[in-house]
DNA sequence: AATGATTTAGGACGATTGTCCTATTTTGAG
DNA sequence: CTCAAAATAGGACAATCGTCCTAAATCATT
């Protein structure tokens, strides 16, 4: 494994920090704090804060696509892979009941700042989007394809805000397997076309 | 109508510049500024940023309220009023568009800056918690009534989120629809054992 | 070993933050 | 009208913000 570079070791920390305490709450100094790295020396990778958040994006990006993958390999099911990103839900419990969902609460934060890497953010809901379509699709539900990533996408935005705020796990537990219910009826409507 | 205090005044400029741009990043100078208020007068009516929080939540409440009891008063079935809650999202949408939903974003973001005032947030949402749930209830649904609120806040919460993200009607108006039939699904449930 | 480029450290900057203080003005009760 | 109380204005404060600058240290190539 190589080592970490710099420049990735302060995406890295930005990364949590901003997940934590939200993009425009997280100081130079915070960052400086937790990489060990002199706030001067900040300027030779990065020359503005905003820089930092569009490499943290593309760096959210990146990890989003690994984890796609992942479950792509880890299962050839179209059904079994949206299964994967509802469970995300129970698997991040800890971190979601703490700080929410990283791609709902940034782009929320972005909106409200009237951010102009609002665009940039909004691609990782995007590509959360674009791959449900696709799995929906890969079912054969080609024409509400759209609809139902959308669905599947608000139900767990909700489901995560809902934990955020109350943390209760019966909430939890029942929403998840309320959409994995869902998914099955979904699923069964259409393979009677099969 | 009594004219509004200084106080009252600052409370709703306040309440929109933390609904607009959030808590954190709303100044002294951003609310003085829209109230022609000088900065000093402030400390006469709020001795710290956090207690206009406060009071900012404390009027949330009372109009939260409000318009809880505008809904009772316009419907005497549970669930004309529950359709009145789902709605909302609807008659609100250009704000949620722009700014989400003031509820789940406040919370939200108190919780990333593990603000104190983050319990009295969350009793706006316990406030809504509450009352859905008493209306299921009236339905006939005792048992279930809480995790049936909790979804309802849940999905409207995911709805507005991802408004506030892609802004696409064609996805409002379904879900909308998606969640009106689930609460006539939901009623029809039960109203075989009246 | 020598040298040029990259990386790092740390202070300085102007602006802004929330907070506080002290005059001045306005108000209301006697 | 009088005068104490309440409300307002505006400057001062220490701290922090993002940004920038320069000197020192480290690195890589010859």
């Amino acid at each position: 494994m190589t080592k970490e570079t710099t420049r990735e070791r302060i995406i890295t920390v930005a990364d949590n920090l901003f997940y934590e305490q939200g993009f425009d709450h997280t100081s130079f100094a915070d960052i400086a704090g937790e990489t060990s790295i002199s706030r001067g020396n900040f300027y030779h990778h990065f020359k503005t804060k905003d820089q930092i958040l569009e490499a943290v994006i593309e760096l959210r990006l990146k990890n989003t696509l690994a984890m796609i993958k992942e479950w792509e390999a880890a299962s050839h099911c179209a059904k079994e892979r949206i299964k994967s990103y509802i469970t995300i839900l129970d698997r991040n419990k800890n971190k979601i009941a703490k700080h929410g969902c990283p791609v709902g609460t940034l782009t929320s934060e972005l909106a409200k700042l009237s951010h102009d890497a609002q665009g940039s953010a909004n691609k990782i809901f995007s590509l959360f989007d674009e791959w449900l379509q696709i799995q929906f699709i890969d079912i054969g539900l080609n024409d509400e394809a759209e609809l139902l990533s959308q669905h599947v996408l608000a139900r767990s935005q909700g489901i995560a805000t809902l934990y955020n705020t109350f943390q209760s796990d019966t909430f939890l537990k029942k929403e998840i397997s309320l959409l994995l219910e869902w998914l099955e009826e979904t699923c069964s409507t259409t393979t009677a076309n099969h």
